[in-house]
DNA sequence: GCGTTTCCCGACCGACCGGTCGGTTTTTAT
DNA sequence: ATAAAAACCGACCGGTCGGTCGGGAAACGC
């Protein structure tokens, strides 16, 4: 009706696109195995069998939705923690932009958590590569340079400190649903301030001694606010 | 054949039990969804038609043996950081409990993280009754008593506290076929060196700013082992 | 001994699974 | 205008799913 025929190139994969939407969609929330290819294609307004002429099969589907959703994980996170300051401040700017990114597209997030749980030990290189590839890498690197600099302890492994700090945030995001019924935690809907303390703890646990407490000033602000 | 006949009060249950293992082991290493009833039933050496006796249905079977999985979770790590010595020992004798504990029966973690992962929102009050109860409870209450004795930063929330004491250990767990794969890794086959620069970090994060430096002697020794 | 209850099984059910097939419509190239 | 190619669909396939049913075997109370 007011639909212009458009041509195939411009509206180019149009339905693909809704398909890959669909299946993105569903996968993340219910898991390979609980969604069915009548159920994608109903969600995309496709026939089931259109799908079998995009996609070859059901695993290739859901290896397409995995790769999207591996590309261009962590760019943006890794932009927050480059630039001047003192550690706790870049360290703190880092988590926060991590914490965000995970809620950013929770959906993306949880099939790379769900497909980490379901093939960690069969496509654990695939994942390696494709989910951190450089980014962790670059991590890394950050911290070592700090080695460098003697902001932090030289005997720590800068792998295991890049990857405390990924954890706690990793770890808040699987577990939000949880952790809200448990009656110490307050800060189940407080994201904020949850990495602001640990990036307190961390800043002073991986700073050489002297600065110990130089760190606290941008990470220790308890009462940063209450919000969302 | 060999058989003896057996009261029936003295092998109670045995096919009830057996059906209970074949499900653990499967739920817990394919997830519910990919495993089947015939295939429970196989491994179990049963009928199909007899785990429906014993149970109301899939799903009833799955909460059984959910139910068997989080009981008594914490109660041997909980031991292991009650006692005296300085903080940092304790600390870190709880935390190879804890990793041990997570290793000791991968299945049962597993199958914990799964039902986080797929049901955290559906049933996350239950999780948090049962998983922690009172053993996140108990640990809280420690890192509490740690900060009346000047031992722990007064400024620090002790559940987040608490959480970065287990965050850290369970992503190894999870991730641990995944971070092998990365270069800068190379403690993915060595959890306790892992767990000792934590430790480590932890300590010297949340220790009293004089005493920053104390907590180093047990956490600190990079070059431990290069075991298991 | 015998009836009752519990345990157990093979056969079977409708629903749905991933995937295929033949044919129709739409787009593109000429 | 037309033929080739790509997109698309309804109907259908063999197979498996969770679950049921009727009846046989074993243990029980008496």
């Amino acid at each position: 009706m007011t639909e212009k025929p458009k041509s195939r190139s411009l509206r180019q994969g149009s339905r693909e696109q809704k398909i890959l939407s669909a299946a993105r969609q569903l996968f993340s929330t219910h898991g390979y195995d609980a969604v069915s290819m009548n159920t994608i294609a109903a969600r995309a307004g496709v026939s089931k069998a259109n799908i079998f002429h995009h996609f070859s099969s059901k695993e290739a589907l859901y290896i397409e939705v995995l790769r999207g959703a591996c590309s261009n994980f962590g760019p943006l996170v890794e932009a927050g923690f480059v630039g001047r300051g003192r550690l706790g401040a870049r360290l703190a700017r880092f988590s926060r932009g991590h914490m965000e990114t995970l809620f950013q597209d929770e959906r993306r997030t949880q099939l790379v958590m769900r497909e980490v749980l379901d093939n960690g030990q069969r496509r654990g290189h695939q994942l390696a590569e494709r989910v951190f590839g450089r980014n962790f890498s670059q991590l890394v690197e950050h911290v070592r340079e700090s080695q460098r600099c003697g902001d932090v302890r030289k005997n720590l492994d800068p792998a295991i400190v890049a990857g405390m700090l990924l954890s706690a945030n990793v770890t808040f995001f699987l577990w939000r649903d949880v952790i809200r019924y448990l009656p110490e935690v307050r800060f189940a809907d407080n994201p904020e301030r949850y990495v602001s303390q640990c990036c307190d703890v961390l800043v002073n646990g991986i700073a050489a001694c002297k600065k110990a407490a130089a760190g606290t000033k941008d990470g220790a602000s308890t009462r940063r606010s209450a919000v969302r």
